[in-house]
DNA sequence: GAATAAGCTGACGCAGCAGTCAGTCAGCCG
DNA sequence: CGGCTGACTGACTGCTGCGTCAGCTTATTC
């Protein structure tokens, strides 16, 4: 009884929206696109974005959300997958290249909010900030039980969700991809060899 | 006999305008600049500013390319001055971090270019890609000579690049700052205890 | 001081986009 | 069938920003 006909429409006209601004995004980045670019993608006037949106900002707004929702899930699980830290930068990484190469759309509508262009995009979008927290609060959990050596627990985080963004960039662009698996060891070992707790100074030459 | 009175004039008047657009550019981001928001900040008349650049476009490409070749002399200075890769990263850190300290605006300037989105920017900008090349380069003689793990120099390259990037970033939000060579030695050892190659099999408890 | 040249100005033309709203039309009800 | 409803449309308005150019101001020359 609470979703009438009208409502369900509603959500579905919502999603086509949604999904339509995702594309249009991926292709000419966040601050090109306009509202017409939706419409058409869409397959619909442009008069009937506003029927079910306030402005262009707020199907942008909520396109970032909703998509991000379904990544924030993703990595907590890789998180808990984990049983120590090395496992769980591990299991992010290959969730995080994983999720970008099946849903390229998402990934570049990630670099439009993670990029750091005059701290606007940082401090607007809640999203982007929910998933390094999430990094944040793994980081702290590993240094608390001494399975990183003594920095600013978002340093690391902001320079661990860095190397995957770039990873994943390059993985992006080249021709002949190697293996999902490989490239998430190989930001495990740049991460973890670089900030884990040395093990047992088996050398102390620096 | 090569410059003239106009000459010295024009090339005065272009500087302005450039310095100009690289402190709105600092402001506003490089997409959102207008050439009145140029004009204003150098006080002369927008037509004044089509008397010596092309476009819009063609006066914040200059901007970028003139700022980044005191850039890229700094950096190759860097290299140089290292004689282990090690000490190269640290140099190049540091150097990095320093100029981005003392030269906000630069900075700023450096993240928009940097910004991955929709490799519009990474194509577009041939200053990027030098400053790139330049790391290349670097890791590829420390791979030479057995210093870096095995891995694909411009994939390591980029790394480096984005770590510094975001630590830059991180220390200018920061309001209580660290010493820079502090930041300068947690970069080196981010990077190279990760890309390293293993000194003498410590251990292998991977 | 007048005439000429050079440099500079900012109002204007034009284009593109966000948001509006009067009008259209398909579907439904009596 | 004829009238009503509301979802949808797209032309329109207002605004912003690029690039131009006729004219003004300042420097230079005689």
């Amino acid at each position: 009884m609470a979703t009438t006909k009208g409502e369900i429409v509603e959500q579905f006209r919502c999603q086509a929206i949604r999904e339509a601004a995702m594309r249009v995004v991926s292709r000419k980045g966040y601050d090109h696109v306009t509202v017409q670019d939706i419409a058409d993608e869409a397959g619909i006037a442009k008069g009937t974005v506003y029927l079910y949106f306030r402005s262009r900002e707020d199907v942008l707004e909520k396109t970032m959300s909703i998509s991000f929702e379904d990544f924030h899930i993703l990595i907590r699980e890789a998180i808990l997958r984990g049983n120590t830290f090395v496992e769980r930068v591990e299991e992010v990484a290959k969730a995080h290249l994983g999720y970008f190469e099946e849903q390229q759309e998402f990934f570049r509508l990630y670099l439009a909010m993670a990029e750091p262009l005059g701290e606007r995009r940082l401090r607007k979008h809640a999203s982007y900030r929910t998933h390094i927290a999430q990094l944040v609060s793994m980081v702290e959990a590993a240094a608390a039980s001494g399975e990183v050596r003594d920095e600013p627990p978002e340093r690391i985080a902001i320079a661990l969700a860095s190397v995957i963004r770039d990873i994943g960039l390059q993985r992006m662009t080249e021709k002949n991809k190697r293996p999902l698996a490989d490239d998430a060891a190989f930001v495990r070992d740049f991460i973890c060899r670089g900030i884990a707790a040395p093990p047992a100074t088996p050398e102390e030459n620096l």
